[in-house]
DNA sequence: TGTACATCAGTGAACGCGCGTTCACTGATGTAC
DNA sequence: TGTACATCAGTGAACGCGCGTTCACTGATGTAC
């Protein structure tokens, strides 16, 4: 019992944390920048002002939930990345692990492909930075494979763009895919990831 | 002179066209969801009661910009993609094109981006079909080529897709880069481009 | 262990403001004869 | 061509409402001695 927060510490992070649930929730229906400070204290049960003891304002709580979001994928993602199959395995197993994460976090899925080229400018710089970090950790990853022998760093970042931004969007997708449709949607991702897969295989041919 | 418009419907288009414009404007800021009737009609310089002369709602606006940020773009899309130049070529144009409109309808581009997963059911679904149709003429197109042989539609259509969703993050990201940077990110686009291609070159090798 | 004081998360009243929507209206444009 | 009536884009006052922010406060928790 090294390090227990004080009452008030801990207190005080339960009110932050439910003001960050009633946000994410609110935001199934809206953008942050017609979220009001009013409607989320009042999801949780607090006055108006006690917003201010936990954040300046709502852009402010977004880029909050960003870090919520993304921070904790950062581990999950080298994992995924790090551990050695045969190519089409390890698509399908990217593609099962993105399903998985959508169907157990759709909040925050759909808050950052809301948010990601919306209407507030921190929360959009804050979601950029994540995933130009996402970029650089897939680069490097890909850089320790047999497969890069003879490529250049900028040509591992493009190639890691592509499977990242490929990632956005097939999450952004399995938001409103229906469960029938979840074969056709993940077989379609996975067919996308093999030729770009593909395309990576040949790329040096013609240098 | 077959079909003047009459006065009085000419000038309804007119401020029509401005609440259209001013919106767009005032959209480089914010997202749709927090869009004011009143700061719309305040832009224009008329009372705000004159905007349900045009538009149900906010969102209503929001639809007919869609059309008219999108419904242009067939034709062009179409006649670049039935030209046929080598494909080193024609990926150099076709992101130029990209760039070009980019350059010359940035508020249009910038409102696309954001309300594709915005907080706006009708908005997010008019551009969805506006988009799932250009799929579909992306991938007849590539169905008339002489590369397509052996191809079966589903995967035409994936890959229609893949390239929609390119140009689609293409544009997104020539948002916000600085003309310095120009170069780097429409050569990061080509390449990507000639990587997909690739891949699609080698799509039947395996099969 | 007990006491006296400091801290600070959350309160509740109050403010001025802009919002979306209603309604009856005005006056230029359009139409029928 | 002229006249009498219909249409309808845009007006302006009024409404009730929820917003973000300020302020002095309360009382439980934390700390110093």
């Amino acid at each position: 019992m090294s390090h227990t927060l004080g009452i008030r510490q801990a207190q005080k992070q339960k009110t932050r944390q439910a003001l960050l649930d009633a946000a994410l929730e609110l935001l199934a229906d809206q953008s942050l920048s017609s979220l009001g400070l009013r409607e989320v204290t009042r999801a949780v049960g607090v006055a108006p002002t006690a917003f201010y003891r936990h954040f300046d304002s709502t852009a402010d709580l977004g880029v909050a939930l960003v870090e919520e979001a993304l921070g904790s994928l950062h581990a999950m993602i080298r994992d995924q990345l790090t551990a050695t199959w045969d190519s089409d395995e390890r698509i399908a197993r990217t593609v099962e692990l993105i399903v998985r994460h959508v169907a157990a976090h759709p909040a925050h899925v759909r808050f950052l492909a809301r948010e990601r080229f919306g209407g507030v400018q921190p929360v959009r710089e804050a979601i950029g930075a994540q995933l130009a970090q996402f970029v650089d950790e897939v680069r490097d990853a890909l850089a320790l494979e047999p497969e890069s022998a003879g490529w250049n760093e900028e040509d591992l970042s493009m190639l890691a763009r592509l499977y990242v931004d490929h990632m956005m969007q097939t999450a952004a997708e399995l938001l409103t895919t229906p469960p029938e449709d979840l074969p056709r949607v993940t077989d379609l991702a996975e067919r996308q990831l093999r030729l770009i897969t593909l395309g990576g295989r040949h790329w040096l041919d013609g240098a």
